[in-house]
DNA sequence: GAAATCCATAACTTTGTTTTATGGATCATA
DNA sequence: TATGATCCATAAAACAAAGTTATGGATTTC
């Protein structure tokens, strides 16, 4: 696909020039440029700068379909190509720390697998740094990790904005509280994740910025894993924070329900880290398979 | 579309670099490299090199089948920018001469229009010799002539082959030979287009070729049009050399066939003739629509 | 009303593409 | 079976396209 193209679809998804430059690793002036040339070689006004904000015209809305449609022919060419030449084979070892491998991944694979069916798939759940280790030790290809701390030696990309969000059972005499306040959150009783978990280090943020420590909070016990704590929940006069990911199900059986905190926000990413250098082709396909299916 | 692929579209449709490159005005080397890069990022092999020439492999049929697809989108895509834009209104007017613009372009000119309807068409027929001149002085806004003399204020286009054949009236003596030696072609009675056609030039072509010259054939008369050869043949036990093109119908009516000459290959070219510098927007319409549809 | 954010423009730099020049291989033809 | 023509590949140099930095005016946010 033609490269101006990418930058419109870029600007086009953002609604925003800069936000598309920064997606693309590019300068803003360079998208400016793309899109300005673009709009007069169509002698069509793609879009509409309406003070500090734009939005797609009808051409642009027009372009839009179409290139996407083009977009999608293009990755199947790609892929038939590779099934020609016989690559899409061999291996990929994914390394994912909890959240992430018990509750995002596994759908993920399972539609990677169909598309895919001759890469064996292996998937590692470990903590935060046994993945790095074992991605810096080559034993993994590609590692799904959240946005805590970084190392030099790799390079991330993000792939999913996670919250965590406070939830109660659904029997528990706080289940009909559709809001809480921040000193709410403070009183009722509690159950976390344990201290150094991806979890914890999020709340943790989060109470720094509003001048609150650990301390502050009502905590009851802290669990081991996310499951541990949804079944708590069940027998429990209280609450839990817990990553939205991880509740999908729940929600819908209605046995746990969620509860809003005015003024917290307790937001990740998750991201994609990689050993610096080249990446392995089957990484490589993954992340494009990622990215191509904006999960 | 991106430049490369369309490179490799030409290389494809004309099965060699050489070709593709003076299509696109560029130079062969460009292609080369192209191809190489294109085959790389790929790693399929696209073009199998075989002595000297080239075939699709089948990794390149699939690519080619797939970027046609795009191609098509892209068209599409163009076109509904210019409805949006409300371009592909005005007038165009096109210039030919008379085997073109009665036989050729009729044809080109229904599609268009179905494609185009705001565009008001008109087709002025005249010799090779107006043609020009009203080009040139800007009465028209692109012509179509046969490749015979070429003039440097103008610029040029091939969109289509054409050749000559030997014809004969299907109840005429001559009906039954399928093949004749060019010694027959000199003795039997011949009807032509008058001299300074183009028809008459490229026989002229020809028989110099074979080291002969007009006073070498038996031409019993020289008429002004192909319709009066055409009526002319039917009650006339001779031959005429005329444009494939012209003939379609009658061959399907069977109330004229062709005659082989051996060691006679009578081709010329049809050819877009436009003047230097920048093309009227709907003459480069006219232009695209037509390479598009391989007439 | 100050600060931050947004897109546009201009001058300059880097990267990618094309051309020119050349060579080896194959094919057609005498 | 040589000879000339035609084909594609490669390398160095020239040119064009795309990117960056620096900056400015307009709008939004707080």
């Amino acid at each position: 696909m033609d490269h101006r193209d990418k930058v419109f679809m870029a600007v086009a998804e953002n609604l925003s020039f800069s936000k598309a430059a920064e997606e693309l690793f590019i300068s803003q002036p360079a998208v400016s440029k793309h899109i300005k040339e673009l709009e007069s070689s169509s002698s069509s006004t793609l879009f509409e700068r309406k003070g500090n904000r734009i939005y797609l015209t009808q051409a642009g809305k027009v372009n839009y379909e179409y290139l996407k449609k083009i977009q999608l022919q293009y990755a199947e060419l790609e892929f038939e190509l590779g099934r020609l030449n016989n690559t899409y084979k061999g291996t990929l070892k994914i390394g994912a720390s909890s959240t992430i491998s018990q509750y995002v991944i596994p759908e993920v694979l399972a539609l990677f697998y169909k598309r895919y069916p001759n890469i064996d798939l292996y998937l590692y759940s470990a903590n935060s740094f046994d993945i790095k280790r074992m991605l810096l030790e080559d034993e993994i290809d590609l590692a799904l990790v959240e946005n805590t701390s970084s190392l030099a030696a790799l390079k991330y990309i993000d792939f999913l904005d996670d919250e965590l969000v406070v939830v109660t059972g659904s029997n528990s005499v706080y289940a009909k509280r559709k809001q809480i306040t921040l000193s709410d959150f403070q009183e009722i009783p509690m159950v976390l994740r344990e201290k150094g978990s991806g979890t914890a280090e999020v709340i943790g943020e989060a109470l720094k910025v509003n001048n609150l420590r650990f301390d502050d909070l009502n905590v009851i016990i802290h669990l081991g894993s996310t499951e541990a704590i949804k079944n708590f929940l069940s027998d429990f006069d209280g609450i839990a924070v817990v990553s939205e990911k991880s509740i999908v199900k729940e929600l819908r059986l209605k046995t746990i329900v969620k509860i809003k905190v005015r003024n917290l926000e307790m937001a990740r990413k998750f991201r994609i880290a990689l050993r610096q250098g080249n990446v392995a082709s089957n990484a490589q396909t993954f992340i494009n398979f990622l990215s191509a299916h904006n999960f």
